[in-house]
DNA sequence: ACCTGAACACCGTTCAAGT
DNA sequence: ACCTGAACACCGTTCAAGT
């Protein structure tokens, strides 16, 4: 709060007359942050393939995330607070339903998508924020490291895909 | 840092003798957390599908997250630094391996699973958190809320699992 | 070897007062 | 309507000095 006040040249109280407090104004953050999805937003549309579509939808919402510091940390903690548009997981409930799910199974699956996709990133995040600062000086890499990190989220989003595959084959 | 000095009777900064700094000490916490798995701990070796070995120990995992007070917090930001020991998701890339899969993709499912877990229990545990200081006072509710958090976390894991099975069966 | 005391450089938030 | 000034109640961390 008192960067944001110094970067607009007014004192951090004036920030309070505007927002409540900074989890609100955060929340405004995060809802700016998951609509401005940068690839792929068109082109969901014309999929005819449920998979590839939720694919794309994933994909997307990393690339949105990524685009901003600590994205996804002020994503989640804007949902756990109940507080910004449910559109987020929403647009990926819609992706699986084409698969011809039911609304239940969708609104799960998308959960669990998007705890997955928020927990990868949380991850990627901090550790970009890490190295930058310095912290990781002794060269020490997470078990959770990947040389590729796209590659490792579209191997987990797969993954997931894949058991709402299964999921369908066996009814 | 204050508050547990003030538990242990001493200055804060006595703390800074035993340790470096606060990550190092949440390290530490990090590690004995996930170390004491409450349950399915014994059964898990004993279980001759490869399926169920998985679904126990991330079980076992979320039980012992939950357990702690920010559990999935205090780990997760501890597996970003590289501080930790790397047992967590070896133990996880264990499990999936006795399904007969190379290393590599046991190694990268373990990870999925893994942020899997970290998101979902995140989520949770901020919720606790931000309830039991009355901030959620209006009632709202995330888009992410499960009346059954544990059937959730479930459903989550199982569609993980189905995808590796699934990727079995192409072979 | 282990801890205290005092300080440094920060936080988010409140609220009376200004214009 | 919008902002300032000053304060409150916090943080993690450092470091000389004590025992």
């Amino acid at each position: 709060m008192r960067r944001l006040a110094a970067a607009l040249d007014v004192q951090p109280s004036a920030l309070y007359w505007h927002f409540p407090n900074k989890q609100t104004l955060l929340a405004e953050l995060a809802d700016r942050i998951v609509a401005a999805r940068p690839a792929g937003w068109a082109g969901t549309d014309g999929l005819d393939d449920w998979r590839d579509a939720v694919r794309a939808e994933a994909a997307a919402l990393r690339d949105a995330l990524l685009a901003y510091r600590d994205g996804a940390e002020v994503v989640s903690s804007t949902l756990a607070l109940g507080l910004g548009s449910p559109e987020t997981v929403d647009r990926l409930a819609r992706a699986v339903a084409r698969g011809g799910f039911d609304a239940e199974t969708s609104r799960r699956s998308a959960t669990a998508l998007l705890h997955f996709v928020l927990g990868h990133v949380s991850h990627e995040q901090q550790r970009l924020q890490y190295d930058s600062l310095g912290v990781l000086a002794g060269g020490e890499s997470s078990p959770l490291d990947e040389d590729d990190p796209a590659a490792a989220f579209a191997f987990g989003v797969d993954l997931l895909v894949g058991g709402l595959e299964l999921s369908r084959s066996r009814r």
